[in-house]
DNA sequence: ACACCCTCCTGGAGGC
DNA sequence: TGCCTCCAGGAGGGTG
Protein backbone atom coordinates (compact mmCIF):
# COMPACT_ATOMS: atom_id res chain seq x y z
CA UNK A 1 0.00 0.00 0.00
CA UNK A 2 1.51 3.66 -0.88
CA UNK A 3 2.53 5.14 2.22
CA UNK A 4 4.71 8.53 2.21
CA UNK A 5 7.56 7.04 0.67
CA UNK A 6 5.92 5.17 -2.30
CA UNK A 7 3.71 8.72 -2.71
CA UNK A 8 7.25 10.97 -3.19
CA UNK A 9 8.43 8.69 -4.84
CA UNK A 10 5.65 8.75 -7.72
CA UNK A 11 5.38 11.87 -7.32
CA UNK A 12 8.92 12.74 -7.91
CA UNK A 13 8.80 10.60 -11.26
CA UNK A 14 5.81 12.70 -12.16
CA UNK A 15 7.06 15.76 -11.73
CA UNK A 16 9.77 15.10 -14.28
CA UNK A 17 7.37 13.82 -17.01
CA UNK A 18 3.77 15.67 -16.58
CA UNK A 19 4.46 19.59 -16.19
CA UNK A 20 4.33 20.89 -20.02
CA UNK A 21 1.40 18.34 -20.74
CA UNK A 22 -2.13 20.14 -21.70
CA UNK A 23 -5.28 17.62 -20.99
CA UNK A 24 -6.83 16.60 -24.37
CA UNK A 25 -9.55 14.32 -23.21
CA UNK A 26 -10.88 12.88 -20.00
CA UNK A 27 -12.45 9.08 -19.90
CA UNK A 28 -13.72 7.82 -16.66
CA UNK A 29 -14.80 4.60 -16.26
CA UNK A 30 -15.87 4.28 -12.24
CA UNK A 31 -17.11 7.44 -11.72
CA UNK A 32 -17.25 7.04 -7.59
CA UNK A 33 -13.26 7.22 -7.62
CA UNK A 34 -14.26 11.31 -8.44
CA UNK A 35 -14.68 12.49 -4.79
CA UNK A 36 -16.87 15.17 -5.64
CA UNK A 37 -17.45 15.67 -9.69
CA UNK A 38 -19.56 13.99 -12.38
CA UNK A 39 -17.38 13.04 -15.20
CA UNK A 40 -18.83 15.35 -17.27
CA UNK A 41 -17.99 18.09 -14.73
CA UNK A 42 -14.05 17.21 -14.34
CA UNK A 43 -13.69 16.66 -18.07
CA UNK A 44 -15.28 20.63 -18.75
CA UNK A 45 -13.12 21.57 -15.60
CA UNK A 46 -9.55 20.47 -17.14
CA UNK A 47 -9.66 19.81 -21.03
CA UNK A 48 -7.39 22.56 -22.23
CA UNK A 49 -5.24 23.26 -18.82
CA UNK A 50 -1.89 22.37 -18.44
CA UNK A 51 -0.09 20.74 -15.58
CA UNK A 52 2.74 22.72 -13.55
CA UNK A 53 3.72 20.73 -10.82
CA UNK A 54 3.27 17.75 -9.20
CA UNK A 55 3.68 17.33 -5.61
CA UNK A 56 3.25 15.45 -2.39
CA UNK A 57 1.35 16.06 0.97
CA UNK A 58 1.10 12.99 3.56
CA UNK A 59 0.18 10.79 1.24
CA UNK A 60 -2.02 13.00 -1.25
CA UNK A 61 -0.48 13.60 -4.73
CA UNK A 62 -0.96 17.28 -5.25
CA UNK A 63 -1.35 17.23 -9.55
CA UNK A 64 -1.32 21.05 -10.18
CA UNK A 65 -3.21 22.36 -13.13
CA UNK A 66 -3.68 26.05 -12.85
CA UNK A 67 -6.33 27.73 -11.95
CA UNK A 68 -7.36 23.87 -10.15
CA UNK A 69 -5.15 21.32 -8.67
CA UNK A 70 -5.99 17.29 -9.10
CA UNK A 71 -5.15 15.76 -6.14
CA UNK A 72 -5.05 11.92 -5.47
CA UNK A 73 -5.27 9.88 -2.92
CA UNK A 74 -3.93 6.21 -3.75
CA UNK A 75 -5.64 4.57 -0.57
CA UNK A 76 -4.23 0.66 -0.68
CA UNK A 77 -3.96 -0.48 -4.17
CA UNK A 78 -4.47 2.70 -6.20
CA UNK A 79 -1.94 3.40 -9.25
CA UNK A 80 -0.98 6.60 -11.57
CA UNK A 81 1.31 6.40 -14.19
CA UNK A 82 2.15 7.58 -17.09
CA UNK A 83 2.61 6.63 -20.70
CA UNK A 84 4.27 8.73 -23.60
CA UNK A 85 1.69 6.53 -25.77
CA UNK A 86 -1.38 4.89 -25.15
CA UNK A 87 -1.03 1.31 -23.65
CA UNK A 88 -3.47 -0.98 -25.31
CA UNK A 89 -3.46 -3.24 -21.89
CA UNK A 90 -4.57 -0.05 -20.21
CA UNK A 91 -6.83 1.39 -22.38
CA UNK A 92 -9.98 -1.13 -21.81
CA UNK A 93 -8.50 -2.22 -18.18
CA UNK A 94 -10.93 -3.16 -15.92
CA UNK A 95 -9.18 -1.71 -13.02
CA UNK A 96 -8.22 1.39 -14.82
CA UNK A 97 -11.09 4.03 -14.23
CA UNK A 98 -9.77 6.81 -15.87
CA UNK A 99 -7.40 7.73 -18.12
CA UNK A 100 -6.02 11.52 -18.93
CA UNK A 101 -5.14 12.02 -23.06
CA UNK A 102 -2.35 14.60 -23.07
CA UNK A 103 -0.52 16.55 -25.50
CA UNK A 104 1.45 14.65 -27.76
CA UNK A 105 -0.62 11.54 -27.56
CA UNK A 106 0.25 10.58 -23.94
CA UNK A 107 -1.59 8.75 -21.43
CA UNK A 108 -1.47 9.60 -17.36
CA UNK A 109 -4.15 6.04 -16.14
CA UNK A 110 -5.28 6.03 -13.15
CA UNK A 111 -5.79 2.05 -11.89
CA UNK A 112 -7.13 0.88 -8.60
CA UNK A 113 -7.74 -2.69 -7.52
CA UNK A 114 -10.27 -2.49 -4.47
CA UNK A 115 -11.63 1.02 -5.71
CA UNK A 116 -11.11 2.54 -2.25
CA UNK A 117 -8.51 5.68 -3.87
CA UNK A 118 -10.08 8.83 -4.50
CA UNK A 119 -9.48 11.99 -7.18
CA UNK A 120 -10.56 15.73 -5.98
CA UNK A 121 -10.28 17.95 -7.86
CA UNK A 122 -10.63 21.53 -6.39
CA UNK A 123 -9.15 25.22 -6.59
CA UNK A 124 -8.02 25.34 -3.04
CA UNK A 125 -6.21 22.09 -1.96
CA UNK A 126 -6.18 23.20 1.54
CA UNK A 127 -9.72 21.97 1.87
CA UNK A 128 -8.56 18.68 1.16
CA UNK A 129 -4.98 18.56 3.00
CA UNK A 130 -5.25 21.49 5.21
CA UNK A 131 -6.19 18.67 8.43
CA UNK A 132 -2.93 16.74 7.99
CA UNK A 133 -0.47 17.14 11.07
CA UNK A 134 3.22 17.16 10.86
CA UNK A 135 5.10 16.35 7.84
CA UNK A 136 8.09 13.62 9.31
CA UNK A 137 10.23 14.74 6.20
CA UNK A 138 9.79 18.60 6.48
CA UNK A 139 12.88 20.23 8.68
CA UNK A 140 10.49 21.11 10.78
CA UNK A 141 9.82 18.11 12.39
CA UNK A 142 12.24 17.80 15.20
CA UNK A 143 12.03 15.71 17.99
CA UNK A 144 10.61 18.66 20.50
CA UNK A 145 8.04 18.63 17.76
CA UNK A 146 7.31 14.71 17.57
CA UNK A 147 7.01 14.84 21.78
CA UNK A 148 4.58 17.53 21.73
CA UNK A 149 2.68 15.72 19.60
CA UNK A 150 3.14 12.47 22.12
CA UNK A 151 2.46 14.26 25.02
CA UNK A 152 -0.28 16.28 23.57
CA UNK A 153 -2.56 13.14 23.65
CA UNK A 154 -2.73 10.33 25.95
CA UNK A 155 -3.33 7.25 23.35
CA UNK A 156 -1.61 4.22 22.83
CA UNK A 157 1.59 4.61 20.29
CA UNK A 158 0.69 2.92 16.96
CA UNK A 159 -2.86 4.52 16.39
CA UNK A 160 -1.34 8.10 17.23
CA UNK A 161 0.85 7.85 14.59
CA UNK A 162 -0.96 6.21 11.96
CA UNK A 163 -3.56 9.42 12.96
CA UNK A 164 -2.54 11.54 9.92
CA UNK A 165 -4.00 14.40 11.58
CA UNK A 166 -1.04 14.58 14.27
CA UNK A 167 1.45 13.22 12.30
CA UNK A 168 0.82 12.82 8.41
CA UNK A 169 1.95 9.95 6.11
CA UNK A 170 2.81 6.92 8.13
CA UNK A 171 0.61 3.58 7.24
CA UNK A 172 0.63 0.39 9.00
CA UNK A 173 4.17 -0.83 7.28
CA UNK A 174 6.30 2.32 8.86
CA UNK A 175 4.54 2.40 11.80
CA UNK A 176 5.61 -1.16 12.93
CA UNK A 177 9.16 -0.73 11.39
CA UNK A 178 9.96 2.26 13.54
CA UNK A 179 8.52 1.27 16.58
CA UNK A 180 10.95 -1.93 16.08
CA UNK A 181 13.54 0.38 15.32
CA UNK A 182 12.94 2.32 18.13
CA UNK A 183 12.38 -0.26 20.30
CA UNK A 184 8.92 1.04 21.72
CA UNK A 185 5.91 -1.14 22.11
CA UNK A 186 2.85 -0.38 19.89
CA UNK A 187 0.49 -0.12 23.02
CA UNK A 188 2.65 2.26 24.80
CA UNK A 189 0.83 5.59 26.46
CA UNK A 190 1.88 8.36 24.21
CA UNK A 191 2.24 10.22 27.45
CA UNK A 192 4.74 8.13 29.06
CA UNK A 193 7.60 8.37 26.88
CA UNK A 194 10.92 10.23 28.24
CA UNK A 195 12.85 12.56 25.83
CA UNK A 196 15.06 9.46 25.35
CA UNK A 197 12.33 7.38 23.92
CA UNK A 198 11.02 10.45 21.61
CA UNK A 199 14.34 11.29 20.10
CA UNK A 200 15.11 7.72 19.53
CA UNK A 201 11.52 7.58 17.62
CA UNK A 202 11.77 10.46 16.20
CA UNK A 203 15.05 8.94 14.28
CA UNK A 204 13.38 5.55 13.53
CA UNK A 205 10.78 7.33 11.84
CA UNK A 206 12.71 9.65 9.36
CA UNK A 207 15.33 6.39 9.52
CA UNK A 208 12.50 4.08 7.93
CA UNK A 209 11.15 6.46 5.74
CA UNK A 210 14.47 7.58 4.00
CA UNK A 211 15.36 3.89 3.61
CA UNK A 212 12.24 3.10 2.46
CA UNK A 213 12.33 5.66 -0.14
CA UNK A 214 15.90 5.37 -1.54
CA UNK A 215 15.03 1.48 -2.02
CA UNK A 216 12.27 2.94 -4.59
CA UNK A 217 9.06 1.81 -1.93
CA UNK A 218 7.86 -1.26 -0.42
CA UNK A 219 6.12 -3.75 -3.10
CA UNK A 220 4.03 -6.26 -1.19
CA UNK A 221 1.52 -7.15 -4.15
CA UNK A 222 0.33 -3.78 -5.97
CA UNK A 223 2.45 -1.03 -5.59
CA UNK A 224 4.07 0.26 -8.30
CA UNK A 225 6.22 3.21 -9.05
CA UNK A 226 5.72 6.08 -11.94
CA UNK A 227 7.01 4.18 -14.67
CA UNK A 228 5.39 0.48 -13.52
CA UNK A 229 8.64 -0.77 -11.86
CA UNK A 230 8.23 -2.37 -7.82
CA UNK A 231 10.09 -1.08 -5.09
CA UNK A 232 12.64 -2.81 -3.49
CA UNK A 233 12.29 -2.19 0.37
CA UNK A 234 9.95 -5.38 1.06
CA UNK A 235 13.32 -7.11 1.15
CA UNK A 236 14.84 -4.75 3.93
CA UNK A 237 11.06 -4.35 6.25
CA UNK A 238 12.29 -6.05 10.01
CA UNK A 239 9.11 -6.75 11.40
CA UNK A 240 6.02 -6.35 9.16
CA UNK A 241 4.68 -9.62 7.48
CA UNK A 242 7.62 -11.32 9.47
CA UNK A 243 5.37 -13.23 12.41
CA UNK A 244 7.05 -15.95 13.82
CA UNK A 245 10.22 -15.40 12.13
CA UNK A 246 13.53 -14.45 14.62
CA UNK A 247 13.75 -10.38 15.45
CA UNK A 248 16.80 -9.40 13.24
CA UNK A 249 17.95 -7.86 16.55
CA UNK A 250 17.74 -10.56 18.82
CA UNK A 251 16.53 -13.94 17.58
CA UNK A 252 13.23 -13.30 19.47
CA UNK A 253 9.83 -14.68 17.03
CA UNK A 254 8.13 -12.07 16.09
CA UNK A 255 4.81 -11.46 17.48
CA UNK A 256 1.49 -10.13 15.77
CA UNK A 257 -1.72 -8.77 17.38
CA UNK A 258 -4.48 -6.67 16.26
CA UNK A 259 -4.67 -3.07 17.48
CA UNK A 260 -7.20 -0.88 15.90
CA UNK A 261 -8.32 -3.40 13.70
CA UNK A 262 -4.65 -3.45 12.25
CA UNK A 263 -2.26 -5.98 11.78
CA UNK A 264 0.69 -4.93 14.09
CA UNK A 265 4.10 -6.71 14.21
CA UNK A 266 6.39 -6.00 17.04
CA UNK A 267 9.28 -8.06 18.85
CA UNK A 268 8.07 -8.69 22.50
CA UNK A 269 11.96 -9.24 23.68
CA UNK A 270 13.39 -5.72 21.91
CA UNK A 271 9.99 -3.76 22.53
CA UNK A 272 8.98 -4.28 26.20
CA UNK A 273 5.12 -4.22 26.92
CA UNK A 274 3.69 -1.47 28.53
CA UNK A 275 2.81 -1.78 32.59
CA UNK A 276 -0.34 -3.70 33.33
CA UNK A 277 -2.62 -1.72 35.75
CA UNK A 278 -1.88 -4.33 38.23
CA UNK A 279 1.72 -3.63 37.89
CA UNK A 280 1.68 0.24 38.12
CA UNK A 281 3.01 1.32 41.52
CA UNK A 282 0.76 4.19 42.90
CA UNK A 283 2.84 6.84 42.09
CA UNK A 284 2.11 5.82 38.69
CA UNK A 285 -1.25 5.35 39.17
CA UNK A 286 -1.32 8.82 40.93
CA UNK A 287 0.58 10.22 38.17
CA UNK A 288 -1.98 9.39 35.67
CA UNK A 289 -5.13 10.86 37.37
CA UNK A 290 -5.66 14.33 36.37
C1' DA B 1 -10.68 12.43 24.80
C1' DC B 2 -10.27 8.10 23.47
C1' DA B 3 -11.39 3.18 22.14
C1' DC B 4 -13.95 0.46 19.30
C1' DC B 5 -16.64 -0.95 15.35
C1' DC B 6 -18.43 -0.48 10.67
C1' DT B 7 -18.14 0.71 5.78
C1' DC B 8 -16.09 0.79 1.42
C1' DC B 9 -13.79 -3.15 -2.19
C1' DT B 10 -11.55 -7.16 -4.43
C1' DG B 11 -8.09 -10.77 -5.25
C1' DG B 12 -5.74 -14.13 -3.02
C1' DA B 13 -5.37 -17.72 0.33
C1' DG B 14 -7.03 -21.42 2.99
C1' DG B 15 -10.41 -25.11 4.06
C1' DC B 16 -12.97 -29.00 2.53
C1' DT C 1 -10.77 -28.67 -9.50
C1' DG C 2 -14.07 -25.73 -7.50
C1' DC C 3 -16.67 -23.43 -4.26
C1' DC C 4 -17.06 -21.03 -0.09
C1' DT C 5 -15.40 -18.00 3.50
C1' DC C 6 -12.22 -15.03 5.36
C1' DC C 7 -8.74 -11.58 5.28
C1' DA C 8 -5.96 -7.28 4.26
C1' DG C 9 -6.42 -2.16 5.31
C1' DG C 10 -6.74 4.09 4.97
C1' DA C 11 -9.85 7.00 6.31
C1' DG C 12 -14.25 8.71 7.59
C1' DG C 13 -18.15 8.04 10.27
C1' DG C 14 -20.83 6.67 14.29
C1' DT C 15 -21.22 5.08 19.02
C1' DG C 16 -20.15 4.32 23.97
Amino acid sequence: MPELPEVEHIARGLHERLPGRTVRGVTVRWERCLAAHTPQALEQAIVGLTFQSVSRRAKFLLLELPPYWLIVHLRMTGRLFFCETPQPEWETHPHVHVVLELDGDARLYYRDVRKFGRLYLTRAPQEIVGGLGAEPLAPDFTAERLGDILRGRRRQLKPLLLDQRALAGLGNIYVDEALWLAGLHPLVRSDSLSDKDVARLHASIRQVLHAALAHGGTTLRDYRGPDGQTGTHQHALAVYGRAQTPCLRCGAPIRRIVVGQRGTHYCPACQPAPPTLEEMSDDDLAARSP
